[in-house]
DNA sequence: TTGACATATTGAAGAGTATCGATATAATAT
DNA sequence: ATATTATATCGATACTCTTCAATATGTCAA
């Protein structure tokens, strides 16, 4: 069941930052408006567009326009994708069960 | 069968450049000199040691010395548990079978 | 201990990135 | 149309990182 490959290197580039991890983590499993995220990191609004845009351009993050606001959410099946590929590559001979 | 947690910010940065991957790529599943890599990836001498250097500090390569020679290569086990620890983090409900 | 080889460290230049104030764009309501 | 709210873009600054030449350190052989 292969998929798209995913380039390993974007991917890695994505999530190599403290705030865009705490901002995967926030809404990881929510729909959330970027005000709902500004105010659950401190972080100030401009710069959290240009986190969700970084990880937008690599497709881990989902969007849509409700209204005014816009509400993201975490692509967690992309999320997986890329661990899979990052693993398949630097971990063959160590197959790992993700599953809890 | 938990370990250490793995810091998933460090993690990734250790892992986001493509100059690395390369390394690591390559010393996957072999045990190499400076020199070969240097061979091997067309990087300057000490462009390879610093990259080492990284990875290493990151857990993610091993190293030993036989003479004059520094011999690395790729620790798959830390890099699946990095992948586990993003996953688990950022794909919670897309649990993943790594296994080919 | 001198010379040759292998790797690590230093230092500097350039590229890339994070951050945020100011401002522009988009959508809605009055 | 105008005001209000929400998000995106711009521009500047500061910081981090990659790269490599030069040099230092470490190892071994003669």
């Amino acid at each position: 069941m292969k998929q798209k490959p995913v380039d390993t290197v974007e991917f890695a580039k994505a999530i190599a930052d403290e705030t865009r991890q705490k901002i995967m983590a926030i809404c990881c499993c929510e729909l959330l408006s970027v005000n709902d995220i500004v105010d659950k990191t401190n972080v100030a609004q401009p710069t959290v567009s240009h986190h969700l845009k970084i990880l937008k351009t690599a497709g881990l993050v989902r969007s849509e326009r409700h209204g005014k606001q816009v509400l993201y959410t975490l692509n967690q099946e992309r999320m997986a994708e890329g661990c899979c590929q990052v693993a398949e590559n630097f971990a063959p001979e160590h197959p790992v069960e993700l599953v809890d």
